[in-house]
RNA sequence: CGGGGCGUGGCUCAGUCCGGUAGAGCGCGUGGUUUGGGACCAUGAGAUCGGAGGUUCGAAUCCUCUCGCCCCGACCA
C-alpha cells in the first residue's frame, strides 16, 4: 500500500481528550477516531489490526474444537425474561422497543441467546460436547466510559460458551480454553497473568482471568513473591497475620466519645493508628443481619463474604436496621455485649489486643478491648480484602500488590441458563439431562489497546510480529525520477513476493517520514536511501532496536522472510 | 448520580478576570528553494467563538438555561 493513496491521519500533537497511552497513541497513528463517548470507529490500518487480533482468536478457538457464530445483536426480550436477567439486569442494558412495542436489548451479553439456540439444535448426549462462540459487538451502557477503547459503551468481544453433559466434560471444555487463552495471548505479543477469580453469583467453581499489568488496570491483583498463587482482589484469600501484639493489659472501659463514628475520626480522637479499632460493618445476607468485624485499616471484601454465608443478596444494612442491632445508631457498633447476633470476626481479627470498639450505645465507645477475654469468637473467616503485604494462602509468603487491565475471563457457568430456559439432551438411558455450561470471554479491541498499552516507546507503537497491520514500512528517500522508479521496483518486488508492505512514496523529508514510521510502529523498516541508490544496500532496522543493518537488495526478501518466520 | 475541568479554523492552544474590528503554532492549497530524524521562503483558503435566550450602543468575554467532552468518585457485573 503506497502511503500516498492511503488514508493514515497521523497526528504530531496528542488529542486533548486522550489521556492514557494506548487511546493516545491509537489516536496520534491514525488507527480510529472517536465518534462520540465510549464509541470509536476504526480507520483501515486500526481495523487490519483488529482483523490480525480477531484472526488469532478465531484460530485458536477452532484449534480447541469451537464452532463460530454470529447472533444477532438486537435480542428478543423473550429469553431474558425466561432467564430473569430481563429484570435483573438493570440500567447497564441498553432496551428498546419496535414500533409495535415489542421489547429487545441490544446485547450486552449472550447466554440466553445460545442458550436458546442449543436448545434448537440440541437434542442427544451424542450431540455433546458442544462449544459455540462468536466475535461480536456488545453494548452496555456504562456508567463511565473511560480510557478510549479499554471501556466504552460499544465494543467486540469473544464470548464463547460450552455445553457438557456432566461436570466432568465441563472440566475438560473449561481446561481446553484455559490452554487456547494462553496460546491467543501469547500470540498476540501480550504478557498476561492467568490470576484466580471470583466467579459471581453461581456458586464457587473455577473462574479465570487474564490480566495485563497496567497503571490504568481497573483490577487489583494480589501476587504471592514466592510461589504461583495470583488472584483477583476480589477472589484473594490471606492467612491469618503474625502474633505481634501485646498480651492483654488493659481493662475494658467506656469513653465518651460525642459524634466521633469513623475511623478516620476515631483515629483523631484516640490518636493511635487505625489497626486499633475493631470496625463492625452491619449488613443484610439474604434477609438477616449480621456484623461483620475487622481491623480499622482493612476494607470488607463483600464477594469473599457473600461466598462465606452463601447469599444469593448481601447489601449495607439501613440506619434503622443498624439501630434495631445493635441498639445504637450508625457509628458505634461493636461485638462487646451483643448477645445471640451473628458476628462474623476476620482472622486478622483474634489476635489484636487493647483495642477499641463501638460500644452499640450513641456517643460511646470501648477502650482496652481484648478478644476472647471480652467477646467470644464464634465464627471467624477470611472476609477482609488481602492487600499488599499479606501472606499467601499456599506457601506463607509476602504478597504483593499490582493493577491489571482484564483481557480475559473463563470459568464455570453452570447450570443457570440450561434450567431457567430448559434445555435439555437425552441421555444413553433415554433420560432428559441438563447439560452445564463454560463462558469464555475475551475482549477484542479492548487486547488491541492492551498490546499498545504494553508495546510502545516514546517515538510510538511497536507492534509485535502477529498484530502489525503492515509486514514492511518501506521508507523511499529518492531525489530524481530515476530514484523514485528504483524504489518503485522495490516496492513490487516486495510486494509480488507476498509481503505485505507499507510504502512511503510522499515527497516529505526523511525525517517526516521516520517520525510517522516510529509512530505506526510496524516491526521491520527497510530505506532505501543513498546507498541504496549508490551501491544497491537497503537498510534494514527492526522498530524495537537502535541498530541499523544493510543488506543487498537482492537478498532483502529472505531476510524480511527469515524475520518473520 | 456527586465533585472538578474544558468547549475558539482539521489539530494543539492564547484571548474571557477588566466587553470595543477573532489570534498564534501545526496542518492544508499554490509557487519556488530544499531533502538521512517532524525543512525554508512567499502567498492563500479556512471560525455561525458548542447551542438558545438575555443585558448592552457594542458580547468569544457579563447573566440565565441547555448540549457535548474529559478527569476523580459512587453505583453496577
Amino acid at each position: 500500500m503506497r502511503v500516498s493513496k492511503y488514508v493514515l491521519p497521523t497526528l504530531k500533537e496528542n488529542p486533548s481528550d486522550a489521556v492514557v497511552l494506548s487511546h493516545r497513541l491509537m489516536l496520534r497513528a491514525g488507527l480510529m477516531r472517536k465518534e462520540s463517548a465510549g464509541m470509536y470507529a476504526y480507520l483501515p490500518l486500526g481495523l487490519k489490526v483488529l482483523r490480525k487480533v480477531t484472526n488469532i482468536v478465531k484460530e485458536e478457538m477452532d484449534r480447541a474444537g469451537a464452532h463460530e457464530c454470529l447472533m444477532p445483536e438486537l435480542t428478543n426480550a423473550d429469553y431474558w425474561k425466561e432467564s430473569g436477567r430481563w429484570y435483573t439486569m438493570g440500567p447497564e442494558m441498553f432496551r428498546i422497543e419496535d414500533r409495535n412495542g415489542l421489547e429487545y436489548a441490544l446485547g450486552p451479553t449472550h447466554e440466553e441467546a445460545f442458550t436458546n439456540m442449543v436448545r434448537s439444535v440440541v437434542s442427544s448426549y451424542r450431540d455433546l460436547p458442544l462449544n459455540l462462540y462468536q466475535i461480536n459487538t456488545k453494548f452496555r451502557d456504562e456508567i463511565r466510559p473511560r480510557f478510549g477503547v479499554i471501556r466504552s459503551k460499544e465494543f467486540i468481544m469473544k464470548d464463547a460458551y460450552s455445553f457438557d453433559i456432566d461436570q466432568k466434560g465441563l472440566d475438560e471444555s473449561y481446561n481446553a480454553m484455559a490452554k487456547a487463552y494462553r496460546r491467543i495471548f501469547e500470540r498476540c505479543g501480550l504478557e498476561t497473568i492467568p490470576v484466580q477469580a471470583d466467579s459471581g453469583n453461581m456458586g464457587g467453581s473455577t473462574s479465570e482471568e487474564f490480566m495485563v499489568a497496567s497503571e490504568i488496570g481497573e483490577e487489583i491483583l494480589l501476587l504471592c513473591e514466592k510461589c504461583d498463587y495470583r488472584a483477583n482482589s476480589e477472589k484473594a484469600e490471606y492467612q491469618r497475620p503474625p502474633v505481634a501484639s501485646k498480651p492483654a493489659s488493659d481493662e475494658l472501659k467506656e469513653v465518651h466519645t460525642p459524634d466521633i463514628k469513623t475511623i478516620e475520626d476515631l483515629v483523631k480522637f484516640f490518636k493511635c493508628d487505625e489497626d486499633k479499632f475493631l470496625k463492625s460493618i452491619i449488613y443484610i445476607a439474604d434477609g438477616k443481619p449480621l456484623m461483620v468485624v475487622v481491623p480499622g485499616s482493612r476494607e470488607i471484601n463483600e464477594h469473599k463474604l457473600k461466598n462465606y454465608v452463601n447469599a444469593v443478596e448481601l447489601n449495607l444494612a439501613s440506619d434503622e436496621i443498624v439501630q434495631h442491632f445493635t441498639g445504637a445508631p450508625f457509628g458505634f457498633a461493636g461485638p462487646v455485649g451483643l448477645k445471640d447476633a451473628r458476628v462474623i470476626f476476620d482472622i486478622s481479627v483474634k489476635d489484636l489486643s487493647n483495642a477499641f470498639t463501638g460500644a452499640n450505645k450513641k456517643d460511646y465507645h470501648y477502650s482496652g478491648v481484648n478478644p476472647v477475654r471480652d467477646f467470644e469468637i464464634k465464627e471467624e473467616a477470611d472476609v477482609a480484602s488481602a492487600r499488599s503485604g499479606d501472606i499467601c494462602p499456599k506457601c506463607g509468603a509476602s504478597m504483593y500488590e499490582k493493577k491489571g487491565i482484564e483481557v480475559g475471563h473463563i470459568f464455570k457457568l453452570g447450570y443457570k441458563y440450561t434450567k431457567a430456559m430448559n434445555l435439555t439432551v437425552l441421555d444413553e438411558k433415554g433420560e432428559a439431562v441438563t447439560p452445564i455450561m463454560g463462558c469464555y470471554g475475551i475482549g477484542v479491541n479492548r487486547t488491541m489497546a492492551a498490546i499498545v498499552e504494553q508495546c510502545s516507546d516514546e517515538r510510538g507503537i511497536i507492534w509485535p510480529k502477529e498484530v502489525t497491520p503492515f509486514h514492511v514500512h518501506l521508507v523511499g528517500i529518492s531525489k530524481t525520477d530515476e530514484e523514485t522508479k528504483a524504489v518503485d521496483d522495490i516496492y513490487d518486488k516486495l510486494m509480488n513476493a507476498g509481503i505485505d508492505v507499507l510504502y512511503d512514496d510522499r515527497k516529505a523529508s526523511p525525517g517526516f517520514k521516520f517520525a510517522d514510521a516510529d509512530l505506526i510502529g510496524i516491526p521491520l523498516r527497510i530505506t532505501a536511501g543513498k546507498n541504496f541508490f549508490a551501491n544497491g544496500e537497503l537498510e534494514f532496522k527492526e522498530r524495537s532496536k537502535k541498530e541499523i543493518n544493510n543488506i543487498p537488495s537482492e537478498k532483502i526478501i529472505d531476510e524480511i522472510n527469515n524475520y518473520y518466520k
